[in-house]
DNA sequence: GGAGAACCGTACGTTACGGTACGGCAAGGC
DNA sequence: GCCTTGCCGTACCGTAACGTACGGTTCTCC
């Protein structure tokens, strides 16, 4: 993997995430149109600090993008106990947070800065919230999913497949409306749709 | 439907075509950064006509970005013999045409152009890709699935439910991670995840 | 063949924003 | 008490791109 992400360890210190949150607030209001004098009024900081700490205008939003992707943590599902009713209760979880995550403004937000920015090869945006999103989703999903088939609760040749078939019934076309700014996506009850996408799942792969 | 669209009536004369092509062109080649005096040089005409003919470069924007997601035409389907094989098939194609529109550069960069300006509320191009898109997407399936509903071969309360799974299992995360910039993706064989989808969709809705 | 329109190519004005420089101030060390 | 460091606020510079203006050329119509 060519990509480094920002650990932890070399986080920012509080001032620089009051920065950074303030460029955050700015690109969940306008967009990728932030400008540098705005994020510096909004933090109450210099501009000759911004460049600074960050190098440039990229730099800044990458620093941004990556401290906030690197937040999303979907919650490790526990292995041990296997049963088929834990199985089908982890992957609903799955479901639900999955949902959770994506219709949230956040995401909508850095994943349009990333879509906007994946054109041009000048950063790695996309790159990094396609580590941190879809590609993070498949790490943290294939690992049950192959416990499940290995108890003989799943049945599928690839879990590449199955995972992705996971993804699709449960984000559907929600992500790219959002992206596109569809109003008329009627707030869903993301509790019935995890149970639904998951009945469907479970229909598709489970060996019942 | 607060939403024109312009309608094949008032069409551009083949010199303005011919300027909007130059225009996706450069679209698809730098994303967004494409400039008036580019576009102009690229298409051999003056900036004075560009503006003349589209105003500002938003609307030299609206009117590529509206001509091309026009031509976006999925076969409509005979609705008249509907065997439970010819059934099959419309929606097998229909997937086809589907995933081949998405895996397509235009497609990609058309999206892209949509998503980064759906954040500013400035312009319609969101709006007018979703049109044109999922929504049009949902327009021409939906009536074939609610006939194979009334043919007995398909069982949902909810169509639109079922118009949203089907595209689920199509797209799965082939569109997020294109627009993502995603290099990995490796390239798909487009009539096996048809077939695919396909079948998954006829296992979760066929009534056989 | 001449008048007018449409349009090309280019040069120009304007503005906005990225990036830099500088004066002032507050905090911590000697 | 003074000096250095770090940072704020603001003023400034350069560039890039939007939008306009104008001379020259081709095409059409009478």
């Amino acid at each position: 993997m060519a990509l480094t992400i920002k650990v932890s360890e070399e986080a920012f210190t509080p001032r620089q995430q009051a920065v950074l949150t303030a460029a955050l607030d700015l690109l969940v209001e306008n967009g990728d149109g932030l400008t540098m004098t705005a994020v510096a009024r909004r933090a109450s900081c210099s501009k000759e600090t911004l460049y600074k700490w960050f190098g440039d205008r990229e730099g800044l939003l990458t620093a941004t993008v990556q401290w906030q992707a690197a937040k999303v943590r979907m919650p490790q599902v526990d292995r041990t106990t296997l049963s088929a009713k834990k199985l089908r209760e982890s992957v609903e979880q799955f479901a639900r947070d999955l949902l959770t995550t994506i219709e949230g403004d956040i995401s909508v937000t850095l994943n349009r800065i990333a879509v906007t920015h994946a054109a041009s090869d000048k950063d790695r945006l996309g790159e990094i919230v396609l580590e941190n999103g879809p590609l993070a989703i498949r790490r943290r999903l294939k690992p049950i999913l192959e416990a499940g088939r290995e108890a003989r609760l799943l049945r599928f040749d690839n879990s590449e497949d199955a995972y992705r078939t996971f993804f699709g019934l449960v984000v559907r076309d929600v992500q790219i409306r959002l992206l596109l700014g569809d109003k008329t996506l009627k707030q869903t009850d993301i509790d019935v749709e995890a149970k639904a996408a998951t009945n469907q799942f479970f229909a598709l792969y489970g060996t019942d």
